[in-house]
DNA sequence: TTTCCAAATGGAAACGTTTTATATCGCATG
DNA sequence: CATGCGATATAAAACGTTTCCATTTGGAAA
């Protein structure tokens, strides 16, 4: 039988009682009878009913449902970030619409309002930057949305991060410590807030409060990936004066760095000394095992999730602004103290 | 201006008609005179009107929203297929609707339940073994399902595979053809009908064809993780007449085995010849560079979705078990030939 | 002109719930 | 034996669309 079709009037029909009734018991009333309450529930045993959800949330604006927009879910690093949030949303009862933007504004603009249009309940949103046009409609929403692993760059809006001038600047701190004074840099492009603006600016401090200089040329610019790690590394090992440490702004980035050392007969971490960043499985599926800033991605989604329930619940909120805290992992591409 | 709460009755009365015809214009309804077709166009810019998609979804039975059940997003594997999915789903103007099952059995039917809920308009599914009520669950399903990297058992179910048996028999058959008489299988649980029947299946069809013995202990099973992979092998490396040969279930296991290798000193591919399965981003992300069976995640999800969009358009569909192709990617793990 | 037909528009029912205001029931109390 | 009051239950009005049917409109054909 096809559990599809049957409303809820059939089921008060077939208990012998009103809609209101059912709607009660499916929803956990307390004001029914536990006589009539059974009564109720066998009848939507019998008939296998199934509450509409979309009739539900017409009459009670609301849906259970909530947004998530990431830039690129086949990335490692926000696939794990996604999980943590649904599995804080399965805990709730919400279930995701999942949206790909590729950091395109246009997308992200356009991803925003096809699930505002779906009535969804609230928005978790992933992005390199805040384009301003994205904020004129954020403020706009008639729904609360909560930033993960991405800056509100001042403007209002709860968000969950670690404090990644800080990490960056204990990652360069580590390198300098054992010994180096030059260290190189290798990230992605600056116009992502997190990148361009804090761990440069980490970088940057750690250098100077060690009271070294600023090289121009140790930084080197690419895309996050595996390649563009190896070939920035390759170029660096050209020059002469040659950092012998690197910092990188992702694991997999570091995991070509260090290919690319161990490519031209150098030893990791004897040679060269490597720390990466975000802690992602990787880190571990390399010889040496990669030293690396620990991101806690599972935790930012779990926690940017659970901080959107908060608000959606009206509870009470701390500090709408979580930064949560790194460390980091030492493994063998650093050599013991 | 909050754009929310602004219905089709209030552009109706702005734009001076009624709200059918309003409705026709936000549907691209060709009945409608090009001068109406603007006077309402403007009322809604100058409302700014979004059509709620709840409502629209109550009254046409149709929510263009699709549910995604995946074992575990923050697997690479599942999210390349995810990605897949979702582009090709945007393409039709679809969301997603995406949920974790962990292949458990209870959470994939109710999920599945939640998810016919919510008024899908249909369901790709993913999932290691379809287990019997699930079936019987599938059944019922008022709208169309497709499965994805996932076997139909015999069901009349649509669904996008390769000839995983195939696939392993090419591999183990490279490998065989590379003049090793013992081949090891490192791969993950039997339970799962991919692995279980088909690349076991195509393993022993290899081997039988080259008139070679099926050795019990040259298969282990792990969790098709990196761990589990390098475990495996150094289990295996402690036997004496330990096989050359490697055919790993997953790139994850395979970076594992070839760690495993060069840890006790050993090399690839001048000792141990290695050959892993998926061709995901891993692979390239190791020395020796791993040669591997090519799956095309993507490609699965994005066929997957876009003959879901067949079935739900009522499409003619030439095959609804759909094998697409797969090949093997020769890289440094294999000696030359 | 009138007649007719297609194109354009409008009215109202339907979609399946929740929710509010209202009614009824059962029973202790005075 | 009425009275009143919680506790339950009901009826009906939202919720914001789509869609079916009916009606009007504007020309072209007669």
């Amino acid at each position: 039988m096809n559990s599809n079709n049957v409303t809820i009037y059939d089921v008060a029909r077939e208990a012998g009682v009103s809609m209101a009734t059912v709607s009660r018991v499916v929803n956990g009333n307390p004001n029914v009878k536990p006589t009539t309450r059974k009564k109720v529930q066998d009848a939507i045993d019998r008939l296998g009913y199934r509450p509409n959800a979309v009739a539900r949330g017409l009459a009670s604006k609301k849906t259970t449902t909530v947004g998530v927009i990431v830039p690129d879910i086949s990335n490692i690093f926000f696939a794990d970030l996604a999980r943590g949030i649904e599995d804080v949303a399965t805990m709730y009862k919400y279930n995701i619409i999942l949206g790909n933007s590729d950091s395109s504004r246009d997308k992200e603009v356009h991803l925003l309002n096809t699930l505002l249009g779906k009535q969804v309940d609230g928005i978790i949103f992933m992005g390199g930057r805040l384009h301003e046009d994205l904020v004129e409609e954020f403020k706009k929403s008639p729904v609360p949305i909560v930033l993960a692993a991405t800056l509100n760059q001042g403007y209002d809006l709860p968000a969950v991060n670690i404090d990644y001038e800080q990490a960056a600047y204990d990652a360069t701190q580590m390198l300098i410590n054992h010994g180096h004074d030059r260290v190189g840099f290798i990230t992605g492009p600056l116009e992502q807030q997190i990148n361009g603006e804090k761990k440069f600016a980490g970088y940057r401090r750690a250098l100077e409060d060690a009271g070294l200089p600023f090289h121009e040329n140790d930084m080197i610019l690419g895309n996050y990936t595996y390649a563009s790690g190896l070939e920035a590394m390759q170029k660096m090992l050209q020059r002469d004066d040659c950092p012998k440490a690197i910092f990188a702004g992702t694991d997999e980035m570091a995991l070509g760095v260090i290919h690319a050392i161990q490519d031209a007969g150098y030893s990791v971490p004897n040679d060269f000394e490597v720390v990466g960043h975000d802690n992602t499985r990787l880190a571990t599926m390399i010889r040496p095992k990669l030293t690396t800033v620990v991101q806690p991605m599972y935790d930012i989604g779990a926690v940017a999730m659970r901080l959107l329930t908060k608000i959606l619940n009206a509870e009470e909120i701390e500090e709408k602004n979580v930064v949560l805290p790194h460390r980091i992992e030492r493994r063998d591409s650093l050599r013991q103290d």
